[in-house]
DNA sequence: ACCCAGGAAATTC
DNA sequence: GAATTTCATGGG
């Protein structure tokens, strides 16, 4: 993919063939991406913030070029070749064509592994737009503030010693025991994300599992979104409503190393075509 | 009032 | 061991 820096716009400009901003953040995957009304998207991450425009199939990224290839080229998963890998999933099944041309430009960002581990532990038994106000609630309520940035996610450290009582005010429910079982093992150091997100994945979905209100369906969340294990398929209820529905004699390894990213298309089109499912 | 939401733990059979 | 119930909270 070729990028260019444009210095009056103050912005690295990329092809927007295999990088849609909206189907990229609105497809589920991560939960502190907003649109701010005109189209342009803004985050946080990590203790960058950044704004996204897209006019004329050009994607803008308002940053310099030093924080672009330091961060976001790899956040955005730029190196990696999605046209082709489009090309092999379409192989796989006819549906899967249908996918890849409903939002062909879908991207899994590389999110950040401790971020994602919480993020999805509040994502259970939940709907999206409450999941992503409970975790924006987190981040005013414990998080660290920076000017001209916002409020950062909430620290591992910062969260290991709060009480369940300190966290209502969140809301998140019963989910509230499991996040603070995640930062105690996380602060401990009983898990350590940096090692697990290099283990064996059965190893590692082993280890995340040892987290109160960490299950199957969670673990493969967070490898796939927070450690970048392109080969995990998590299973939520849309998806095994479309696997009976589209894929009734395939299993999840049926869709290759890039599982995963299968796994996001098929999610994206059911959730937006929920009429087809059974 | 009832059902569901990017599930998992606790309980029961 | 497999099937069912419970767990907070908000929206339809």
């Amino acid at each position: 993919m070729i990028f260019t820096y444009d210095k009056n716009a103050g912005a690295m400009i990329l092809p927007a063939d295999d990088f849609d901003i909206e189907q990229t953040f609105e497809c589920g995957q991560s939960f502190r991406w907003n649109n701010d009304g005109t189209g342009a998207y803004t985050g946080i991450v990590g203790d960058k913030c950044l704004k996204l425009t897209c006019r004329e199939n050009k994607v803008f990224v308002y940053c310099n070029e030093k924080d672009f290839e330091d961060i976001w080229k790899s956040y955005f998963d730029l190196e990696l070749d999605y046209c082709e890998i489009k090309k092999q999933l379409r192989i796989i099944h006819p549906v899967m064509e249908k996918a890849c041309d409903f939002a062909p430009g879908i991207r899994i960002l590389r999110q950040d592994a401790w971020e994602a581990m919480i993020s999805f532990i509040i994502s259970q038994n939940n709907n999206i737009k409450r999941i992503k106000g409970i975790v924006e609630s987190l981040c005013t309520n414990f998080g660290d503030y920076r000017d001209g940035v916002g409020y950062l996610f909430p620290t591992a450290e910062r969260l290991a010693c709060l009480s369940e009582d300190d966290l209502a005010v969140i809301k998140s429910g019963f989910r509230a025991k499991y996040i603070l079982d995640a930062s105690r093992k996380v602060h401990s150091g009983e898990i350590k994300l940096q090692s697990v997100s290099r283990m064996p994945i059965d190893q590692a979905r082993e280890m995340l599992m040892q987290i109160k209100g960490v299950g199957p369906k969670v673990a493969e969340c967070i490898l796939l979104y927070g450690m970048h294990r392109l080969e995990c398929f998590p299973l939520d209820v849309w998806m095994k409503r479309a696997m009976q529905t589209y894929f009734p004699d395939n299993s999840p390894q049926d869709f290759g190393e890039y599982a995963g990213i299968a796994q996001q298309y098929i999610f994206h089109y059911s959730r937006m075509n929920p009429d087809e499912l059974t």
